[in-house]
DNA sequence: CGTATAGTCAACACTGGTGTATAGTATACA
DNA sequence: TGTATACTATACACCAGTGTTGACTATACG
């Protein structure tokens, strides 16, 4: 018969296409179930790939879950901030508008990678040596010191909190939305709340005024001393 | 010999205690691998009793994975909210600071329980209707009814915002940061930061006029409309 | 055409978890 | 003292994944 799927038919004859497929299909995998269940059986089931073909690339189980956490955190970077660095050549800053709608968008389109790498550099031991966390602190930083942002923001956390949210609030949606036209208002409605946020907080001033007292309206001002 | 674990050993008594014992373990097991390697195995093992009774108490592993996911939606809101609704009678408001370092307190001391339940929440299917969750938000929609938050908070947004980031602090510390001193310190950075983000926001007003244009600062002035 | 390369296929020994069953033992309690 | 209960210990059949091996085949390229 004129299967193409007969036996010892190639699907491919890349080497390296074949080899993105599975990291792909690992990477699946990794956001479905976590790190745990990675199983090479099941990865190439859903690469379609032979799974003596997975074990050509990837020597052990282990093997494949280091190469997928690497790929991964180098994705990251690559599909955020790879055609972004070209384009921001002026030292204009990226209005935080249109950064928080670039970041929830990604998110959004990118559900597996953003919570791959999420578990990945949340579960990682020890210094964090992720490009792209590094890359995105650097820009808050910056953003701080052109005078855009309040100069008394611990910018880890803060990047932690806006990070942590963009990028499993569509997970959240996902599992208590359905349809896409759902979807992109929930899209919506983050980023309406968090610009209305990072605008304006949460709290009525004037009702606080303990709170004011004691953390002072310090930064954010021109003049800071 | 006068060993105590010699054959037929019973260690307890009570099944109830063995039944919590077994959960609590099942806890551990999913907050650090996640719900899809849950092994009764494992659990046994961990809880420091015989497989043979985790399989009397809980027929089956998927029973064991139920059990333990409804254990720690009910948990999570009486280890939160038991001993504090009886406190807070009076309509006094429990001001934001308070809150906000009473949960950030409850996740530093609870890290597994709080991954658990945000693992869960975030990937069961269909309406949230776990108990914490809810009065999560409703008593953020109090306090803002009462005029204490800025009335154009999207609730539900905001909530998100601010219980994923307090839950997954303590994680990603965990993770990164050694020794019981620095966790207590990037505890009270966390706090520190996130009160003065919902006070002050994160921008610079004046360096935005657009936005401030484009959101307007509606809400929150006791002046509504 | 010949040959190296990339992938398929099947079989195997091994590990570790599932779920069941059965005999045995410690404790509580009537 | 007897007996029900709660747990231990062990064995078994089964399944699924791991990692290895050896034979096979399609494709690219000299």
């Amino acid at each position: 018969m004129a299967n193409s799927t007969r036996r010892g038919r190639r699907n491919n004859t890349d080497p390296e296409t074949t080899h993105r497929e599975i990291l792909q299909a690992a990477l699946e995998v990794l956001a479905k179930d976590g790190p745990e269940s990675l199983s090479v059986t099941e990865v190439a089931r859903r690469a379609g790939v032979n799974r003596g073909t997975a074990y050509q690339h990837f020597p052990t189980r282990e093997d494949l879950a280091h190469a997928t956490a690497t790929w991964v955190s180098e994705r990251m970077f690559e599909e955020f901030y790879g055609d972004f660095l070209e384009v921001s050549e002026e030292n204009e800053v990226y209005p935080p508008s249109l950064a928080l709608d670039r970041l929830s968008k990604f998110a959004m389109d990118n559900p597996e990678l953003s919570r791959a790498w999420w578990f990945d550099v949340m579960t990682t031991e020890g210094e964090v040596t992720d490009r792209f966390w590094k890359e995105y602190v650097a820009r808050l930083q910056e953003f701080i010191d052109l005078g855009h942002g309040r100069d008394d923001i611990d910018v880890e956390v803060y990047a932690f909190i806006t990070l942590v949210s963009s990028l499993l609030w569509p997970i959240w949606v996902s599992a208590h939305t359905k349809g896409k036209k759902s979807k992109d208002r929930m899209r919506q409605r983050f980023v309406d709340e968090m610009l209305r946020l990072v605008l304006f907080g949460a709290l009525v001033p004037e009702r606080h005024p303990e709170l004011i007292a004691r953390y002072g309206d310090k930064g954010g001002k021109r003049g800071k001393g």
